[in-house]
DNA sequence: TGATTTATGTACCGTTCCGCATAAATTATG
DNA sequence: CATAATTTATGCGGAACGGTACATAAATCA
């Protein structure tokens, strides 16, 4: 397994094609394909895959493992999603799509610094501790620590999963600043630096199923060294 | 690859036996094995197969590849040391070993607080990038956010190697707490949390080929959050 | 020296791996 | 209806996988 590294991805599906100008844009409304209709849905079966790949990692992941999971059988998954690494790219970026969703939520909901970042980490170990087999982790950490050193473009996926967390938090930390909730003095990057790396550290206790409520009090701990204790 | 699980061990060697009584302790005085010698050292051959593991994690490693970096041919390695899984979990022991050695090193160095965490993120940082291949992280994270959910017995040991740190985080800072370093408000526990956070976060951002300059800026900023700012 | 013990080296076992070739199935189009 | 287009399903091929049987080699012991 050591020696057969070349990312190669001859696999490119050309896109459905849409001939026909400005559909109404409110239903996808596929424009009638030609030959015998899909027994799958695309994002459910991806959102398969990703469980699969994010419990056993991507090395730890057969090809009828992820079969199984999608209900799709190896040759379709290759045409579909292409080659095992493909997919595992697809499966990333639906993950990272899935977590800048919930994060973006959370930031427009607009609570105080406290309150936000408390939300932020209840989402982040809600999804960590979510499996039916055990906890999950975060699948960028997961990535990161395994896949990310040799093959470039998942590494560039990690890259900007990592920036855009970090950005996230140092966006949080500059609102709360501009507020008034956070001391001047504080430095918005290097307080994101910390958000993440507390991020990061349930993320792999989480992994070696560290009970939540171990995980919350090291939450708890964080967020009084970060905002000054309250009370 | 989903199904197996059976972390069943039968392998079981019996240790060399010391059946001679208080040897001279110096010299570890091999008490003359019995049949053809071994053409490998143990420690080396363990210390290669961590290289191995450590760059590829359990399941992207094959017998095959710790054939080759050990220079022993698959029977041998079974013979030495059991079957992939025990070999794994050796070498993690093995890691383990060095890892506390040189930090109890570093804090029987006795050194002012922030001098000594600078000491130890120093020497953590040159483990994680070293390797000639690419930065190989921190192998207590990649056991986490892999084998350690799944295999009871690798759970334990990783779940042993967060604790240690913890605690020995903790006994820094406690130090320092009495010799008036550190804030008798601040909360070593807490802290602690949050130095083992930064030793993970730069673990998983090596492997994503984080520059080192970075890291460093990291474990700045974190440290003048734990330590207060100097100057 | 011959028996015993331990390690090595070759070669193989059955399984699983990934990818693909090919045929059957199901739809739209002409 | 026939044809083209597209997906599903079966199953093969060759490689790699983890593990082991067996013969050979090299040492000690009697």
């Amino acid at each position: 397994m050591v020696q057969k590294r070349n990312p190669s991805a001859p696999h490119a599906r050309p896109k459905p094609k849409k001939t026909e100008a400005a559909q109404p844009l409110a239903s996808p409304a596929e424009p009638k394909r030609r030959g015998r209709p899909r027994a799958y849905q695309p994002e459910v079966a991806l959102a398969r895959a990703l469980d699969v790949f994010w419990k056993e990692g991507f090395a730890g992941t057969s090809l009828d493992d992820l079969s199984a999971a999608t209900g799709m059988n190896r040759p379709s998954l290759y045409g579909a999603f292409g080659d095992k690494r493909e997919l595992y790219i697809k499966s990333y970026e639906a993950y990272r799509d899935r977590a800048r969703q919930r994060i973006s939520e959370a930031f427009a909901a607009d609570l105080p610094m406290r309150e936000m970042l408390e939300r932020i980490y209840a989402i982040a170990l809600d999804m960590y501790l979510s499996g039916k087999d055990g906890p999950r982790g975060c699948f960028t950490v997961m990535t990161a620590t395994s896949e990310a050193v040799f093959d470039p473009a998942i590494r560039n996926l990690v890259t900007t999963g990592l920036v855009e967390t970090d950005r996230f938090f140092a966006r949080i930390f500059k609102r709360a600043q501009e507020r008034g909730e956070l001391a001047a003095s504080a430095d918005p990057q290097v307080l994101s630096h910390l958000a993440s790396a507390t991020l990061h550290t349930i993320a792999v206790r989480a992994r070696a199923r560290v009970p939540r409520a171990e995980l919350d009090a090291i939450v708890k701990g964080a967020l009084d060294v970060m905002c000054g204790k309250p009370g």
